[in-house]
Parts: structure tokens; sequence; C-alpha cells
RNA sequence: GCCCGGGUGGUGGAAUAGGUAGACACAGCAGACUUAAAAUCUGCCGGCUUUUUAAAGCUGUGCCGGUUCGAGUCCGGCCCCGGGUACCA
């Protein structure tokens, strides 16, 4: 009578079984139907798989397999991000070249995802890293540059001078960089940059097809904040030039009182007169010192400078000054603004600090100043700032504009028309998303292929020279210039221009590692094709992801970046489908025992290893699927993984040591069975992994009473239990006397009907408080069930001297009693 | 500030559509087996109160109020925690 299994010795038999029939081969073009489930990839970090990837990983195996077992031809793909910093930060200390230590990392981590039992292709594994594979991702490159998508423009971007790198928005946390922490300053820097804001509104209006969180999609819209509103030209007094503003409110251009220009806007030097020109030209100074991160510090303080310089509001030809204030933002919209203070809370702070006048164009709407505690009158005088809305006043030209009495919408839309029949501005949108800085002053990555040549400017590398392969250099850091170390390569750089022929030079900048998970979806499907990224066909058949799960500090980046790109090569015709994934899901942290992030420092980091060898991988499997909602963080917690130990041994002995017989199930154990099939085949559909787990401990506490276990309910369980713990459940298999793995059985069906009880439990309220409780047979007609309850005894107490006023039925749940 | 989540026993968490709050598990306590320990098995396990035990009553899902026969769940106001974003005109 054996007491525990041991997990090693059958773990490492079904793993080589697994692997020796190559058990987990997706079929192209099979009949059967498809389903493509994707986990995102890992980078392949020296410390070894973290905790936190096998919960995503299980959760999509479990997926993975329940669909195999119902009749599904199943791609579940692996393989590895690997450019990146941390491999070239190691290169740089130890001169050890990235990709050698990038193949033992892979190699560290294919041997931990394998010890995990994951039910991975590993037939299609590929890394980006990988000629093979980078050098598609380069001609993507080239096709995003022939359509005019990719360009090179010089502009402020953020530089970490610890990283000695370019940052992407994105990258920069709270004026951070989101690596070191460092702080973030400006540097222009001539970047290659993709027009992903050309794409801003396919990327939200496409969000209604798919099947994701809202919490993602809402990310993803108020990322991208699109909004509407007006350009309006404004002329300058004096000077030929215009300057544009855009504005969401053109109903308030008869309260502008002031413009205000960015530091870094083109026409600053132009209009400022000779009197203010030294104080302008030391707050420009001052401007471009700040990082961005002092810029929103001191933001308590608005601070500004007027230029000496007027201009004539387009509405009424009045004359506004013109200031620079480093509140207005050179990156959104056109880098100057008019000034509305009696409207705006930022104008409004800015006016009072300056004494700019402070012009009441809204009357606020009665019921809304109320409700804000805002005295109409303050707002009349100028004493506070209304944003809201309420009927235009002061504001006609006394020609052809008169907006007085509108409501914002109105006056908006009345405007608007204006501008636009006078040609001076009109309708127009814009986008807090802004392109995307392509360009890495580093080395390993992917080598942007484009060729300079002084006759024929930017030349993409040809298709019969790509891949442009990574040369090998003998220092990695990147130059003190913030070139890459790819410049000081004389012989790489130099070259031929493919067009002319003459002497050109190669860009010397890499792709950021966002780029080679931006189609890697794709190439699983076909990952061996040198002719094209993938065959039109096999991506017909695979495309798009089913279900696609990852975390979700990858919904502003990642997600979108990859959705980009997906309906670019859509749109030239190289896949089928606009939109790559289906469903999104995303899981939630795994913390350390205190509810910590796990890191070195605090030294409470888990290793798996450590875990698959004391309790085996089924029991982590388990144990990381039972820890929680799946979409939450949760916190490791060592004693609770032996709960979970225990469930899969009872497990075992159950089976391995009691009689299992070909008997009849009574209505019990009918009930049981269906009601846990039910449960669990639900469960796994919603990824409510850890209640699935609850009904399948319900189940095995039951089981475990019986004398005689009927093979049909031992069957039935180890294959639904199977994708949770899959090798202790083949190895029941094979006990049940079976000589197929278990991974293509046909998953466990269950009976709606027997899943239902046959007797239900009443509760009796009297006057909505539980009295009393009896058993009565299912679908018991209401008068007999209100019968019951009156003649129970218990009830029969509270009811004396009173009278039932009411009874209300639910049905097969409860009977309440209300009396007076 | 704005946009999302979320506050349930000592702990992780359950609770379909407004219908028995605390499933399942961890920890704890008591017991069985054992020379002993581990493992295993059995029972108890929100708080307060009453009782002779079996039991019974009250109270209880962040706080205050509301709707309802009935609220963890719906509505209004507030507090706290987590994530995202931040002068976006």
């Amino acid at each position: 009578m054996k007491q525990r299994y041991n997990p090693a010795e059958i773990e490492n038999k079904w793993q080589r079984y697994w692997e020796e029939n190559k058990v987990f081969r997706a079929v192209d073009f099979s009949r059967k139907k498809k389903f493509y489930c994707l986990v995102e990839f890992p980078y392949p970090s020296g410390d070894g798989l973290h905790v936190g990837h096998p919960r995503s990983y299980t959760a999509l195996d479990i997926l993975a397999r329940k669909k195999r077992m119902e009749g599904f031809n199943v791609l579940f793909p692996m393989g590895f991000d690997s450019f990146g910093l941390p491999s070239e930060n190691y290169a740089i200390k130890t001169g050890i070249h990235p990709s050698i230590i990038t193949k033992q990392n892979i190699d560290k981590f294919t041997r931990q995802l394998k010890s995990l039992g994951f039910s991975f292709d590993w037939n299609r594994m590929f890394s980006t890293t990988d000629p093979d594979y980078y050098k598609w991702t380069q001609w993507i490159f080239t096709k995003i540059f022939e359509k005019g998508l990719a360009y090179k423009a010089r502009i402020p971007i953020n530089w970490c001078t610890s990283c000695n790198i370019g940052l992407a928005n994105e990258e920069v946390v709270n004026g951070c960089c989101e690596r070191c922490g460092r702080e973030v300053e400006k540097r222009n820097i001539e970047q290659w940059m993709l027009r992903i804001t050309e794409y801003a509104d396919r990327l939200i209006q496409d969000l209604n097809d798919v099947d994701f969180p809202d919490k993602v999609k809402n990310q993803q819209i108020n990322w991208i904040g699109r909004s509407e509103g007006a350009d309006v030209d404004f002329n300058i007094s004096g000077h030929p030039e215009t300057i544009t503003v855009f504005t969401t409110r053109p109903d308030t251009l008869f309260g502008a009182t002031y413009m205000v220009l960015s530091p870094e806007h083109e026409l600053l030097d132009t209009i400022t007169t000779e009197e203010y020109r030294p104080e302008v030209e030391l707050y420009k100074k001052e401007a471009s010192r700040k990082s961005d991160l002092e810029r929103t510090e001191l933001s308590t303080e608005k601070y500004g400078i007027f230029t000496g310089a007027y201009a004539i509001n387009p509405v009424n030809e009045e004359n506004i000054p013109i200031w620079v204030a480093d509140y207005v933002l050179i990156s959104y919209g056109t880098g100057a603004i008019m000034a509305v203070p009696a409207h705006d809370l930022r104008d409004f702070e800015f006016a009072k600090n300056f004494g700019l006048p402070i012009r009441c164009i809204n009357r606020p709407d009665e019921k809304l100043a109320q409700r804000d505690g805002v005295l109409v009158e303050d707002v009349l005088n100028g004493n506070a700032c209304w944003t809201l809305d309420g009927m235009l006043i002061n504001s006609t030209n006394n020609k052809d504009l008169d907006i007085n009495g509108l409501n914002v919408e109105e006056a908006t839309k009345t405007v608007t028309r204006w501008l636009e029949e006078k040609g001076l501005g009109g309708f127009a949108v814009n986008y807090k998303l802004r392109d995307w800085v392509f360009s890495r002053q580093r080395y390993w990555g992917e080598p942007i292929p484009m060729i300079y040549c002084d006759d024929c400017d930017w030349v993409a590398v040809p298709e019969k020279d790509l891949p442009v392969l990574l040369p090998e250099v003998e220092k990695y850091e990147p130059t003190d210039t913030g070139e890459s170390p790819l410049a000081a390569i004389k012989e790489w750089v130099n070259t031929t221009c493919p067009k002319c022929g003459r002497d050109a030079y190669r860009e010397t900048d890499t792709m950021p590692n966002w780029a080679g998970s931006s189609w890697y979806f794709l190439r699983y499907i076909d990952p061996d094709n040198d002719s094209e990224i993938a065959d039109l066909k096999k991506m017909k058949y695979w495309m798009p992801v089913d279900w696609y799960n990852g975390g979700m500090e990858h919904t502003t980046l990642h997600l979108l970046y990859s959705r980009f790109w997906n309906k670019f090569l859509y749109d030239c015709g190289l896949v089928p489908i606009s939109e790559p994934y289906k469903k999104r899901t995303s899981h939630g942290m795994v913390l350390g025992e205190g509810g910590e992030k796990m890191s070195k420092s605090r030294g409470n980091v888990i290793n798996p290893d450590d875990v698959v060898r004391e309790y085996g991988a089924d029991v982590f499997r388990v144990y990381e699927m039972f820890i929680g909602p799946f979409d939450q963080a949760a916190s490791w917690d060592t004693k609770g993984i032996a709960g979970i130990d225990r469930f899969l041994n009872r497990v075992w002995r159950t089976i391995v040591n009691n009689e299992i017989s070909d008997i009849k199930l009574n209505k019990e154990q009918l009930h049981l069975l269906h009601s846990t099939i039910k449960k669990v085949s639900e469960d796994i559909e919603t990824l409510d992994l850890n209640t699935a787990i609850s009904q399948m401990m319900i189940f095995t506490n039951e089981l475990r009473k019986y004398k005689i276990i009927p093979m049909e309910m031992a069957e039935c369980f180890v294959k639904i239990l199977s994708p949770f713990a899959p090798h202790l459940c083949e190895e029941l298999w094979e006990t049940l006397e079976h000589t197929n793995s278990i991974a293509y059985e046909p998953w466990s069906e269950y009976d709606e009907e027997l899943a239902r009880q046959d007797f239900v439990t009443i509760v009796i309220q009297v006057n909505g408080k539980v009295r009393s409780q009896f058993d009565i047979q299912r679908d018991t007609p209401d008068p007999t069930v209100i019968d019951a309850a009156l003649t129970d005894e218990k009830i029969k107490r509270y009811c004396e001297e009173r009278e039932v006023k009411r009874t209300i039925v639910v049905k097969n749940r409860l009977v309440n009693i209300v009396t007076d």
C-alpha cells in the first residue's frame, strides 16, 4: 500500500513519452477545428524562470489540454524574446558575447519549462535573436519604410544618462528611466520613428471587434487619447506668419485673453520683441535644461514670460498678448494655445499669477454650479473658473458670429463651422499617442536595415541582402556621443548604395526590444519559412490567435504595437486579418510571501526548480492555479502548497489503493460526478481555475469514502484533472489499464439533468430571517412548499399569534413568510 | 486631479439572476493510530450571549444612509488600498 507517489519518476517518464511520441505537435491544415492558444514569450534572463511565468503558462496549458481533449487542433507555441539590455549589460561587464549568454539562458529556460510539463509544440520554437527570424523583422521594417510610415526626425527625445540610451515615452515612468530609475533628460538625436499615430483611430475602433477585458480596452483608449476640437489660426500683429492653436473648446474663443507658446515653438524667436528677448532667451534655456520630471514637479507654480508680441483673435480682431510658458507642451497639438482663464483651470491659475484679464463668457448652469459648490456670481466676476456646461454670454462680434444664449455643444458647432467658412481653421483631432521612437543606440538588437547615400538619401536594404547581421565588436558600450557601438566598426558601416552603387554608410541604430515581439505570433505558424514571413495559407488556417494571455503591464506597449504591426501587414496584404488577437486575458502577479514583490534584495524569491524538486511539477502547477483569482495578484504561501500536495496524494491513494470496478452509479454518485464535470468544464473556459480545483477536492473527499469505486467515476475524474496535473493523470490512466496517452482522450461529458440535484434544501425565513429548513423534491409546486413551510414545528412557534400577510417563494431555494 | 479595479473569519479565498454569508484550502485546537515522530485519519474552528447537554438567540461582508418581504450583491454619500495616467489645451 503506497502512501505517496513519486513525482520525479513519473514526471520524467511522461515528459519523455510526450517528446518521443511528438504528442503536442500542431498539424497545419488538419480537418479538426483549430485553436490557437498563446502566452507571451519570456525574456530569458540569467536568473531563470520566475514563479510568475508559470502562472500564465499553466493556465493556458490547462486550456490547451482541455481543447485537445475536446477535439481541437491546438497550436500552443513557445519561444524567446531575447534581444535586450540585460544580456548586453552582462556582456559589457564580462566581455562575453551576448549571443553566448542568450544561448545559455534559453537552454536554462527550456529545461525549466520542460520540467513543468507544458504541452508546447517545441518544434516551432525560435528566438527573436535568430538571424532566420530577425531577417523578417528587418524585412517588415523595410516595408514600413517603403510605405512612408518610418521616418527620421530630429526631435527632443528622452535620454537616460545612466543607460546612455534614448527611451520611448512609454519607457519613462514618472520622469525616470523605467529600467534604472535615473532621471531622464532631453536630448536632440536623429531617430527612426514609426507612424503609429496613423493607425490611432483604427486601433480604437477595432477594439469593438475583439474580446478583451474592459480594463485593457479602456487603458488603450486612454493611452491613445483621442480628442476632438478645432484648429484656429491667429494672425500676429506686425508679422506675416500665423500661429495655429488646437482647442477642444472653440466655444470659448471670445474668452481668450492671451496666448501661450511652448518654449520650443518655432515662431518664438521671430515674434519676440527686442525689449523682451533677453528674458525670453533665458527662460528658453532654463526650460531646455529641465527634465520632464522637473517640469511636472514645478506644476504647482505656473511660470512664464511675455514676448512683447500680440496675436489677433480671429473672432473679434482683439489684440491679445503672447506669452511663453512651459506648461504648454511642444509635443501635443501645435505647441501653442489660446488661453481662456475663465474656463480653463490651468489658464486661470496662470492668469492669476500674472494679473492677466479673466473674462467670463459662459454663465454656469445653475444646477451644475450648485452641485459643485461654485457661485455663479464668482464665475461672472472672474473670481472662479468654470469648465462645464452653461449659457454663452459676451460672445458676439456684432457681425456674422453670435453664439450668445447657446450651450457649449451648440456654440462649439457654430464656431467650428464659422472658422471653416472663413478659412481660419476648422474641425481637428489630436491624440496623446505619439509616434514610436524606434531607434536604440545599442548593440544587442536588430540592426535597422537602412543605408544612407548622399545621392539617394535613405535606402532600405534589399530583401536579398537580409538579414543585416550583427557584426562582432570588441566593446559593447555605447559611445560617448550616444551612438551605437556599431558606429565604431568602419568596415561594417561603410558600404555601397543598393540603388546607385556609390559609397554609402549603414544605419548604426538598432531596434527596440518591442520589435521582435510585434509579430512573433505569426512566425509560430510557419517558423522555418525562408521565403516570406509566413505562408499566407497557413496564416489563413491558424489566425487569429484565439486566446492570448499576458501581463497587464504590456497593455499600452506590446499589445498596442503588435496590433499596429499586424494592421500594417494586413494593409499590405501579407496577413489575412486586421486584428491578431480574438480574446485577451491577463494574469495577476505572483508576489512574495509578505505580499511584497519578489526580489533578490528582499530575499523572498521562490525558485520553481526548488518547488519541483520538493513537491513535483503537478503540485506546483495546481498550487499556482489554486492560489487565488487568476487576474488578481497573489502572494506565495509556502504552507499553502502543502494542501495541494495532500490533495494530489489523496487522489493517488484513492485510485491506486482501492478496489475499482465496473459498477453502476447510484443517484448521489451520478449527481456528484456530473456536477463536478460541469463545474470544471465551465470554470476552465473562464479561467476560474481556483474554484475548479476546489470542486475536484470536494469530489475526491467524497470518492475516498467509497469502499468500491465505480470505474466510470475514476476515469471521468482522471480525465478532467489531467489538464491540471498531467503527469499524475497519465500515470493513473495507465493504472486504469489504458495504453494510450490521456492527452487526446475525449473530454468527460456531463448531463445537465444529472448535474442538478433531485432533492433541494428549502430555507424558511420569517420576515427575512432564516428560522428553519427542510428537504424536498426539486421543482415541487409552490403551494406544496408553502404548506410544508407553514407546518414546520419551529415556524409554527414563530407565527403564533401573528397573521401571515404574505409568502414569497424562490423556486428550489427558500420560502419567506411575512407576518405583521 | 482623472480613468479603472478592490475592501468578506487568524490567513488565501467561495457565494449563479437580490435569496442559507464564510464553499474549498492554510493555520490553529482536540482526538485516533504510533514506543515516539513524520505521514495518515476523525472532529471543532467569525464574534457575543444564554443554557443542563443536544441546542437557542443576537450580531456580522470598510463606514453612513436608502430601495426591498429579503442586500456581500442594487442606489446615494464618504473612508481606505491597489493599478493606469498625469499641465494632452
